[in-house]
DNA sequence: CGCAGCCTTGAAAAACTTCAAACGGTGTGG
DNA sequence: CCACACCGTTTGAAGTTTTTCAAGGCTGCG
């Protein structure tokens, strides 16, 4: 696989902390095959057994829950260096379906060979631990979202969470590769409500689209709007010099 | 403080696997500390810095997020043996208040402690990255069912997700400490819909409730309602039988 | 006894869904 | 190259769910 997608994913995690040469190798020992999706294919669905883990390296993806009356609620965009499925890993069965929204490229990898990178790499162990709590937040904020706010706030939100983990170069203009179906999916919405939802934000001057390109014209407007404070990490700690029991602490402070 | 407190703790990894006996001294020595938390009390304000992690050892706590407006989202209702606090591990400040139900008493330690932990005992990091792995799961389900399903539904669920929690030793019946208006605060309603909901659900027979006991009467007509599958864990793995960098996997399939 | 917190009920308003239909782009087969 | 079908977006109108506002009753506690 291209060494710069794995960066991608690497990156993701030296956003805790740097990392050791030896961890990005076992990180790179995880995504030792890879497999090319295309969009819309579903990666894994739920009830697989037993549940594998995937890095994505490249494209957009979605975790969805399904109902039985065909209902489904989408839980997360995941895009390239995101661990997708791991929330399944306690579990018999894969509890969510993970499916490509457009081309991507995923490694694979089993729970098994992510525990025994919690024994050989324990310090790696604690970044996945943040990492998981990172995303458990998240979803903290989209539940609150979805309880407290209304469709308005929801959605401003949801296009504020984006524009933070996308790498956006281009200024404050977001490419969402969601049709609102899927946005609707995400929220909680009907795609019809999504739809008035998005040309009211975009009436009061919060945002402005065309097609699925959205520029959030003023970030702070927005954040008030929303009423949720952003979440910053607390600031990555050097890696060890080597690898033997750390006398400092992982996490100064 | 009470050792049998402090093995509801551990009970609740020994779901995931049985733990050696330097695993369970580890949890002991996360416990060092303990608090008596009256109800109503707040144990830990969002924005508190830098963000502790606590062990419930007894009474119901629960986290919540609270907004600019005054409205707040109830997150998790969390009952003795569950970890608190740890979404807010890798952020700068604490993203969750976490509030006591009924009188309880926790045990707070550091980040850095539980960091520490993974590197004296990766595998015990093993089990606590599955047991947030697990809380995401839990988050997800909210999160759906907050999205797709109706107050009836979502109520429904509310209630077979605790009572799966609950030692019930008592039957199907469960008493749970909380006021409707927080039952609203987790579910996205206000208290007067969910008092018209509870009071569905109990005409139309699905549950009997009397006061805060809810006895569920029929649990498979109660998850046929409600439509999303029941999760179970993988089995637990026993214990390694020492500390040497174990040659069989951690998770035997 | 009186107060405070919680539960309960009713009626009107708001938010969101459902149903229905039309529009525009895009890819495919004729 | 055109016609067609399909998918996603857009709009309108009616219906359902949930909220808001208001008020009364119950219970436990000082």
């Amino acid at each position: 696989m291209s060494a710069t997608l794995l960066e991608i994913s690497i990156r993701r995690f030296a956003a805790l902390a740097s990392l050791t040469p030896a961890e990005a190798n076992a990180i790179r020992g995880l995504c030792e095959r890879t497999l090319a999706i295309a969009a819309r294919e579903v990666i894994r669905d739920e009830g697989a057994t037993p549940p594998l883990l995937y890095f994505l390296l490249d494209g957009w993806a979605m975790t969805s829950i399904g109902l039985s009356d065909g209902g489904r609620q989408i839980l997360k965009a995941h895009l390239p260096g995101d661990v997708m499925g791991a929330p399944s890993a306690p579990f018999a069965e894969a509890v969510e379906t993970i499916t490509a929204v457009t081309a991507c490229t995923v490694a694979p990898f089993t729970r098994e060979a992510l525990a025994q990178t919690f024994q050989a790499q324990p310090r790696l162990g604690w970044l996945f631990f943040l990492a998981a709590q990172q995303e458990r937040a998240a979803l903290m904020d989209r539940l609150t979202a979805a309880g407290q706010l209304g469709a308005h706030r929801n959605l401003a939100l949801l296009l504020l969470q984006l524009h933070a983990r996308l790498d956006r170069a281009s200024g404050d203009d977001v490419e969402i590769p969601l049709t609102q179906q899927q946005i609707g999916d995400m929220l909680g919405l009907t795609p019809v409500h999504v739809n008035r939802v998005v040309r009211d934000l975009d009436r009061e001057g919060l945002i402005r689209r065309a097609g699925r390109r959205y520029e959030l014209v003023d970030l702070a407007r927005l954040r008030a709007f929303v009423g949720l404070p952003a979440r910053t990490l607390a600031p990555p700690v050097q890696a060890a010099a080597d690898d033997s029991p750390a006398p400092t602490t992982l996490r100064a402070r």
